[in-house]
RNA sequence: CGCGGGGUGGAGCAGUUGGUAGCUCAUCGGGCUCAUAACCCGAAGGUCGUAGGUUCAAGUCCUUCCCCCGCAA
């Protein structure tokens, strides 16, 4: 909106792999910067061993972007290769899931230039959104800054701060990819012309977000209510928190936490109701909203109730591997 | 052809050794009550995913195809 002197000639190569990274690239295309190339992970195996192309591949496709998939762009040498031969003005990164080396970060006059989702040095890391529905935070944000060859630690930019209590990782998501896009188009610009400022980042006051597995969605009902909450909130998209029951694998979806205290061992089931039922935990009751049972569709827990009968006493319980 | 679960009235499920469908909730009508999401009585609503086959008879057995979902990746 701002900013419309800027010169779009400018041309960028973007890397990037999820939904987030996808609206970036969106707004750079509305912007009207030169994309020859964009940059995502390999296809991946979705359900059932149907193809999935990353969203910013899908992105790419759709407004005819040449897209390259490396297994590691590391040692890719036909691809950093081809990027000397773009030689772009600068590299755009949001969440790539990929470490880029020395050699790429070099290429590119004005530099490689990170959307982080994270107000630095704070989640430094893989996970910064999940990890700050962890910890509980009320604010989160984005970072933009220029990359060096460590992890998240380049100079800062510009920065936004985003409101996020109470709020689930897709939610946090959209508006940190809605922000951010915001940032970077505002912040473009002032890095074309020289006049961005800068700012080394103080590494004493860092933190970090670690990677997520598939075992994290573990439900393990003995930590407190308000823990198993924000794990149902932070791993919504993947890998899920899940339990079993009667030895079938039941993922949470949506519960909220019960100001009542826990009147049992963690994990029973307690306050059956109509549309909802209580599961103790190590300290205080999570109350189950909506959840989805193996083999079968995601649904309210009034609904699931209808067709499996509940009683007071039943358990959940941890499985190993 | 990776493994497995499932498609039955608006929703979630049952349905036994094959004999034309039940439950809970929702909906509509009525009643009780100061009142109610509570309770009582009653009603409406289903070509049982699709196509074919076996049979006197199939939701229930066999085959085709479509769709949904979990795991593994």
């Amino acid at each position: 909106m701002k900013n419309r002197m800027v010169n779009k000639e400018m041309k960028i190569v973007f890397m990037g792999t999820p939904e987030l990274a996808a609206v970036t690239l969106k707004k750079l295309i509305d912007d009207g910067y030169e994309i020859p190339l964009v940059i995502t992970q390999p296809d991946r195996k979705g359900n059932r061993n149907k193809i999935i192309f990353s969203p910013v591949k899908l992105m790419a496709l759709e407004n005819g972007i040449d897209v390259e998939q490396p297994v590691s762009i590391r040692r890719d040498e036909s691809l950093i290769k081809k990027l000397h031969q773009i030689s772009p003005d600068m590299i755009v990164v949001a969440a790539f899931g990929q470490i880029l080396p020395e050699s790429v970060l070099e290429i590119p006059p004005l530099g490689c230039i990170n959307v982080h989702g994270s107000l630095l040095p704070e989640l430094r890391g893989a996970s910064p959104m999940q990890t700050a529905i962890l910890e509980g935070k009320d604010k989160t944000g984005v970072t933009i800054m220029r990359m060096d060859t460590g992890m998240d630690t380049g100079d800062m930019i510009s920065r936004v701060e985003c409101d996020i209590l109470g709020k689930d990782i897709i939610e946090v998501s959209d508006i940190l990819a809605e922000e951010g896009a915001n940032l970077l188009s505002d912040t473009i610009p002032s890095i074309a012309d020289g006049s961005a400022v800068y700012e080394k980042q103080d590494d004493s006051k860092a933190t970090y977000a670690r990677m997520i597995n598939k075992k994290d969605g573990m439900t393990d009902f003995s930590e407190s209510a308000i823990m198993v909450e924000r794990k149902i909130r932070a791993y919504l998209e993947w890998p899920n928190c899940y339990s079993y029951l009667d030895g079938k694998q039941v993922k949470f979806y949506k519960a909220d936490v019960q100001d009542t205290a826990a009147d049992g061992k963690p994990g029973t089931i307690t306050d059956v109701e109509k549309n909802s039922y209580s599961v103790n935990c190590g300290e205080g009751k999570i109350r189950i909203i909506e959840q989805q049972l193996q083999g079968k569709k995601r649904m309210s827990a009034g609904d699931f109730m209808r067709g499996y009968k509940l009683s007071h006493g039943d358990s959940f319980e941890m499985k190993e591997d």
